[in-house]
DNA sequence: GCTTGACCTCAAGTTGACTTGAAGTGGCAG
DNA sequence: CTGCCACTTCAAGTCAACTTGAGGTCAAGC
């Protein structure tokens, strides 16, 4: 199994070194050893970016998907955690998935004004309905965070 | 139409004073009348607020969501633009869908290394597939943004 | 053996999205 | 008329997630 140096897993990831060794860093992955000063990394860690970027697309924070992937960037925590963020991602594929057809609607939709437009309307109540209560109980407890990176960059 | 000063519209939407006034500034909401100081809100703010939400959920940065509904918070972009979202957010949806799988069958999956178990691999291979190109071109495109807050906060 | 270039560390800077704090304003209840 | 209190502005602060830059290391090719 050879070894990786960062500007290969860079070229391979399309993640900078500079990310990678903040990544590092904050323990979203490791280097298995040094040759000289310079990390190397296992092939495996592909992957483990492969999880991260899922993560972070999904929109938790590098410190949540720490938590989420341990040690070795495998999920290492309770079952019922992670059902629970499997039902978070689910409200949340849903309200893309409106929002999505909010930008459908809207691309072919020759109303004047979509407010007055009852199917832009219901599209985008569609959306805050599902979980509203869930979500404004959410906004109570987390004041001060998530911000959300999204992305996909 | 009653018009909303914006310790109502904070409270109705669960976004603070502050975050509001800066929206504000950023173009996002428009304050259709003062009383006194205090800016006066039509209650269409709350839907256009509904609108951002979905945005940034969407991994939209808000300077984005800006270009994406006009002065009046509806929007007015070309179809083409619009449609070519619809589509990011479809490849987006698949790999949120994708990152929910894995979590779900890891809770379940009773195997000792997750690495090792092809449901995992291929799970987390589905994600990657769909785009990988479009992806990468994005990337060399757009060097130095798109953070991406997730929200949902 | 010398150069080169990809790597290293560490501190500081950047960006986006807000929040916080100080100092002020003004409608309205008493 | 007097307070009060929710608002106002503006500057500065914060936080996450990186990036940039200065100054240094070292293995490999010439």
């Amino acid at each position: 199994m050879k070894l990786l140096d960062i500007g290969e897993v860079a070229a391979r990831s399309g993640i900078k070194p500079s990310a990678l060794r903040y990544y590092e860093e904050a323990g979203l992955i490791c280097s298995v050893a040094r040759h000289g000063l310079r990390r190397q990394f296992s092939p495996e860690v592909l992957l483990q970016l492969k999880l991260i970027a899922m993560g972070k697309s999904a929109g938790f924070s590098l410190h949540e998907i720490a938590g989420m992937f341990g040690r070795n960037g495998l999920p290492q925590i309770p079952r019922k955690t992670l059902r629970k963020r499997a039902d978070e991602l689910d409200r949340q594929i849903r309200e893309l998935a409106a929002l999505r057809d909010t930008l459908r609607h809207v691309a072919e939709c020759p109303a004047p004004s979509h407010m007055e437009c009852p199917t832009f309307r219901r599209l985008v109540d569609v959306a805050g309905k599902r979980g509203g209560r869930a979500r404004k109980a959410e906004l109570l407890k987390k004041r001060g965070q998530r911000r959300r990176p999204l992305t996909a960059a």
